[in-house]
DNA sequence: GTGCTTGCAAACAGTTTGCAGATAG
DNA sequence: CTATCTGCAAACTGTTTGCAAGCAC
């Protein structure tokens, strides 16, 4: 994983070149986004950017939200049942494994889908622009837990 | 794929042993399910049985997909900023590929993942309940026409 | 100063729920 | 006959939008 503090001066140099305002807000989420290695839900960044900003509104962590969606320096992850979260480290998609127990998130490091987006490209004729592929299932500590 | 008239007599046969009622908005739901070779959603199950029955309401059709949810009976499928859908004919988890210009889904037929799950287990130690695999991409059909 | 951004509140969409009346078994 | 189901309307949840005031540049 890249450094955090590097990803998130990455992110403020992308916001200033495209010659969006650095709002101190933005700046907080920025942070947040590259710091938390989870994947956290628009409401979870708001709680945390609420400490630092009490009037701030979750319209506008939203909003900031769709700005990096547009840049695609953020990944939108939408559940089942559940809220979106934000995967501000790797905006490409890649698997995920989800603990249905304590709805943890982890990235898959390994690349396994690449090979797959060929042959379905290849035998569909569709031009494959992208995937999502979700694995659900216990992780270790629940597991323990039961 | 299975033919509809047996997946709807087999549809049928699951909620009468589950002693559900028969009503005639869910016959013509479970035809629909079983008929309907893309993968409708709510609404469009509902605009259907409408024009049958046109008192119906959504909330009944919600009502018994959350039946056959429960009986595995249907797989729900929950997409990015777009309501859901479902598949009535092949309720266990399959890879799907979806026209992002047209919006259509097709089942992938090659069940590529099943290898994937075990080595996702093996690697992360996780018990892998599920998945889910979306392909996007731009179908034959829409790539001529741009 | 200009106009993008904020933050409130209200709108929105899909889904779920409560309940009185209808009906399958 | 009775418990389940229907269908309406209202509630709910997460997200989006409109707009006046605020602030980055």
């Amino acid at each position: 994983m890249v450094d955090p503090q590097v990803r998130f001066e990455e992110l403020v140099d992308k916001l200033r070149e495209r010659e969006y305002r650095l709002t101190p807000q933005r700046i907080a989420l920025l942070r947040l986004l590259a710091t938390s290695d989870g994947h956290p839900s628009a409401s979870q960044l708001y709680d945390q950017i609420k400490d630092q900003f009490p009037t701030t509104s979750l319209a506008t962590v939203y909003k900031t939200l769709d700005v990096l969606k547009g840049m695609d320096e953020v990944l939108e992850l939408r559940f089942s049942g559940d809220d979106n979260h934000y995967d501000g480290h790797n905006p490409h998609p890649h698997p995920h494994l989800i603990c249905v127990h304590c709805r943890k998130i982890i990235d898959l490091e390994v690349n396994i889908a690449q090979d797959l987006v060929q042959q379905v490209s290849w035998r569909s004729g569709y031009q494959i622009i992208s995937y999502r592929l979700d694995f659900y299932g216990v992780c270790p500590d629940c597991q323990e837990g039961e």
